[in-house]
DNA sequence: AAAAAGAGCAACCGCGGCATC
DNA sequence: AGATGCCGCGGTTGCTCTTTT
């Protein structure tokens, strides 16, 4: 036998809630949480409401540090971001946001945001503005979408990769109609770019957005320049330089993998090679960035702005990895999961 | 000034996954 | 093992306030 009914819903009151009700709602959650089950909670707090609303009230007004109000910039860019990557899954963008509710990130998104993006790309629609950038994501039939042809000479297939050769396209068009070519896609993936990454040591330097160093491959993790600069990575090998743009949605896709792969981690991993992990206190996340930030994602090589990693990083990386190269790292285990 | 239209948002609905019996 | 109920989630509704005509 199952549990007894949720409620009789002809015995329970409905629509907004009085401040009397509010009162007694939280003080009772206060003195004794929800015990595990709402639908039990509003007998005992003395409310005529049913389990669910009681809950739907509690976690999306009552509850302590509920940010209401103006969305800054910078959630913006979060909200934009998380959207394109995993689409309407408010709960889990809520749980970036903190103090905001998956109900007012929703009301947000469909109220404000959608039309701020979609206003902004009709009047700029060439450019790599954050709103540009997301026109591929909400008109199916834009032409943006797809990123430049890389030259078909220099294109191998991705026979290696039976992820990208397999999935990327169905991934890439649950994305509101969003069409690409695998190779346009993941270009960094490319064999026959100069992306073989090595395990060497290397110089580097870092201006910003543009990060270039030698055999190393550096994603930098910070969405909000994503959206304000264009993507350049370069890597050089033998003096050949190579340059890709990484269009929003890779971006994307690795962002939110590097957040839900390295979800739960607690330091497993910390064997003092990396700056932030020296005082045991790193997670996978910055492992991978081996940078001392968690801004940049280091797969490979060596060599950052932010002044540390080293080629023991990319060997240790390289380990984790089941003694795959550092770019296998991102081919084998990154990919998968959005393959998945 | 009043009516209509639009915008914002709290709350409800119904479904899927999971737990319980 | 199957039936039933709970929880959490995303989609939708409808009320209220604001803006436009």
């Amino acid at each position: 036998m199952g549990r007894a009914p949720c409620c009789d819903k002809t015995k329970v009151k409905r629509g907004p809630w009085s401040p009397e009700e509010d009162a007694k709602l939280r003080d009772y959650i206060e003195k004794y949480g929800n015990g595990g089950n709402w639908i039990s909670l509003p007998l005992k707090a003395g409310l005529r409401r049913c389990g669910k609303s009681c809950r739907l009230r509690w976690l999306n007004y009552l509850r302590p540090n509920i940010k209401h109000g103006d969305f800054s910039e910078e959630e913006d860019r979060i909200i934009f971001s998380l959207f394109a990557a995993i689409g309407s899954r408010w709960s889990i963008i809520a749980a970036h946001l903190q103090g905001r509710t998956d109900n007012d990130i929703k009301n947000y998104w469909n109220t404000k945001l959608r039309k701020k993006i979609m206003s902004s790309s009709s009047s700029s629609s060439s450019s790599h503005s954050s709103a540009a950038m997301a026109t591929p994501f909400l008109n199916p039939n834009s032409h943006d979408v797809k990123r430049p042809i890389t030259p078909s000479a220099t294109i191998a297939p991705f026979s290696y990769n039976p992820y990208v050769e397999n999935s990327t396209r169905s991934l890439i068009s649950n994305i509101n109609g969003f069409e690409a070519d695998d190779q346009q896609i993941f270009p960094f993936f490319n064999p026959n770019y100069p992306h073989e990454f090595s395990l060497e040591d290397m110089s580097s330097s870092n201006n910003n957005n543009n990060i270039s160093g030698t055999s190393g491959f550096l994603l930098n993790h910070s969405m909000c320049d994503h959206y304000s600069n264009h993507n350049n990575f370069s890597s050089e090998v033998n003096g050949k330089r190579s340059e890709i743009m990484m269009e929003q949605e890779e971006m994307m896709m690795i962002d939110h993998h590097i957040d839900q792969m390295t979800e739960g981690y607690n330091g497993d991993f910390t064997q003092g090679y990396y700056n932030n992990d020296i005082n045991g206190h790193g997670d996978l996340k910055r492992m991978i960035s081996g940078t001392g930030t968690n801004s940049n994602i280091n797969m490979g090589g060596s060599g950052s702005g932010s002044g540390s990693g080293t080629a023991s990083s990319s060997r240790f990386i390289s380990n984790l990895a089941e003694n795959k190269t550092s770019s296998s790292l991102l081919q084998h285990t990154c990919l998968p999961y959005f393959y998945s």
